[in-house]
DNA sequence: GTTAGCATGTAAGGAGTTACATGATTTT
DNA sequence: AAAATCATGTAACTCCTTACATGCTAAC
């Protein structure tokens, strides 16, 4: 079965790779990670964990008093079949990936998804978005001025998207070029953004737990 | 009652006023309006249409055959309820009308809606998104090179919209502008577009029905 | 001591998709 | 004559949100 969707779980079991985590947390990291746009419900995450659990890919743990803190919470840890799962997910590079929701999840875990993968889910979401701009630009028949405005703003949009995935695909074949012809560890791609990043005067926001 | 959603009929009641249609063209059309990124499915769109008619909004007219084509079809046109609701909900720029689906919708029919109307969702929409970007800036705290990279895209793309709803805002203060003075018949803003247009080498399409 | 934020859940319902079904008409 | 496209629908299911419920703990 190619399994439909599924990328709240995956998203769940990618953050729990790095750390076990409670539900409450786990949505403030989530808002985070994807959406920020639309902020997760909790009657959408609790009842996801309980999924997860009946499919044995995370353990539930309930801590009564630890270090710092004696509050009651049930903090989740991925288990060995879920670490399966989530790599398995991860690595199918198919149509799926490239919707998107879906890919979103599998570029922010980029970092744990071997460099052919990356490279075969970011040309799929290319051309994803190719096809939109296609059938957009030929069916443009709009003779209202907003309606016009609106489609012309959307598909530039679209193509600035494009741009980026270009570079991005750049960005991922020059540092590959690099690994393979000088044996150098793979330091990766991104060591320089593609484009002029924000300042970053965000504050560093160190809060653990 | 706020009225929840409604975004798919009013988006049916906004075609249906321009002229009668059956629903194969309605979903031609409201993928153009609207969507072009997500299809909809006639699934979603003959319900909404029995719903619609259940609600007094639209009538049915089963035609056989006419002048060129002696196919059955459907053909819905809006009734004089329908178009007051229409008017209603099109005019109501509360909260709900800077939502992403929604405010789409407001916009394709701005041609029919008031120009103080659409100063207020406009102005709302833009400071709806001002306050993810907010949001966003205020919680970066990712290490990851691509979650980084991710977020930074998306805050980009959120920064692009905001100033596109500016400029919009702009064009349609100085049209009001123009009005009031002069005493000019109103036409409107967007008279020039506010950013460098798409080179329209687009296919005209004129298929009517 | 009361408010704000932490923490976990459930039930009902909204809005949509996919898959299934059917058949007419036009084009190749 | 076959294939593509037009045309209309239903049933099951997915995924999510809102509203409701509950109670603890930290700060003011």
């Amino acid at each position: 079965m190619p399994s439909k969707g599924a990328t709240l779980e995956l998203a769940v079991l990618g953050l729990l790779q790095e750390s076990p985590l409670h539900g409450y947390e786990l949505r403030k990291r989530l808002n985070l990670l994807l959406g920020w746009t639309r902020l997760l419900s909790y009657g959408s995450l609790y009842p996801a964990l309980k999924r997860m659990l009946r499919s044995g890919w995370i353990n539930e743990v309930t801590t009564v008093s630890s270090s710092v803190s004696r509050r009651q919470r049930i903090v989740y840890q991925i288990t060995p079949a879920g670490t399966e799962f989530f790599t398995t997910e991860i690595t199918e590079a198919g149509p799926a990936a490239w919707e998107d929701e879906s890919f979103n999840m599998r570029f922010a875990f980029f970092s744990r998804t071997d460099a052919n993968v990356r490279m075969r889910i970011l040309e799929g979401r290319r051309s994803r978005l190719q096809e939109r701009l296609d059938r957009a630009r030929s069916t443009r028949g709009g003779s209202d001025r907003y309606v016009t405005e609106l489609q012309r703003h959307a598909i530039d949009s679209v193509e600035r998207e494009v741009r980026w995935l270009t570079d991005l695909i750049e960005a991922e074949r020059t540092a590959q070029d690099r690994t393979v012809a000088d044996r150098a560890p793979d330091r990766g791609p991104l060591t320089s953004p593609p484009k002029t990043a924000v300042p970053n005067t965000a504050v560093p926001n160190t809060e653990i737990s």
